[in-house]
DNA sequence: AACTAATACAACCGCATTCGA
DNA sequence: GTCGAATGCGGTTGTATTAGT
């Protein structure tokens, strides 16, 4: 058997756009045949997290919100590692995005509370000392302090929501932008159909998405003209 | 200007869970 | 009910960029 070869690293731009196409066209579900059928060489696995962590329309790009990470504190101290719990909290976020955020964010006040150290002995008084120690498997919940703790979730949900009017760059923007500017380059090299993989497509999926695709076919008419 | 360290972000891997035949 | 494939999640690593010296 000759195994086919499956590419690794970053993505290129094209590879995106045709990711882009073919989640537009048949949903964001079915992440392996949509690997084959677009004929790029990523697992299906691949295309998933490059679709949830970049790709998705929904996202919000740009640096954390000082009520986001606020947010993400709280959310950490009652969930401990539970990033995609954490990230449905926050419309826009991603479950990597988080992770990534309370990692550098964990070290800097690592980081800051050795300084401290190393300035004067006495003992830390860091607010967030005890985030730290709340494990992934030991998340801090409390049932009696819970609809307290919401509360204060809603409350900065309020403001971070009155931030998200201020500046939001959403990757529908992004690709207006993309489009808009490559429409006349990128024609010439349109995603092609990985031709013999159409033939397996079963109807069942065009069920199962059928609404993806009828929404959406306007949506792509950039790459066909 | 060149080098190094720190930081942020993207991507991969392995395991667990869910789903469908 | 069982089993294999697909999907989701959390941990970890790799890489590009920025800041500091």
């Amino acid at each position: 058997m000759v195994q086919e070869e499956v590419r690794k690293g970053p993505w290129t731009e094209q590879e995106d756009l045709q990711l882009v196409f073919y989640v537009k066209m048949f949903g964001d579900r079915r992440w392996d045949f949509l690997a084959k059928v677009s004929g790029l060489k990523r697992s299906g696995k691949s295309c998933r997290l490059r679709w949830v962590n970049y790709l998705n329309p929904g996202l919000k790009r740009g640096k954390m919100t000082p009520h986001e990470e606020q947010l993400v504190l709280q959310l950490h101290s009652k969930y401990g590692n539970r990033w995609s719990k954490i990230a449905g909290k926050l419309p826009g976020r991603t479950d990597n995005e988080i992770k990534n955020y309370w990692r550098t964010h964990m070290r800097k006040l690592a980081q800051d509370e050795k300084k401290n150290n190393k300035a004067s002995i006495s003992p830390s008084s860091s607010n967030f000392s005890n985030c730290s120690s709340s494990s992934a498997n030991s998340p801090a919940v409390d049932s009696s302090t819970e609809q307290n703790e919401l509360l204060q979730v809603v409350e900065a949900n309020k403001t971070y929501e009155e931030d998200q009017n201020m500046m939001v760059y959403s990757m529908d923007e992004i690709w207006k932008e993309v489009e808009s500017s490559q429409e006349i380059e990128t024609r010439n090299d349109l995603p092609v159909m990985a031709s013999n993989t159409w033939d397996y497509c079963p109807d069942s999926l065009w069920m199962t998405h059928d609404h993806y695709y009828y929404d959406n076919t306007q949506d792509f008419s950039f790459f066909t003209g």
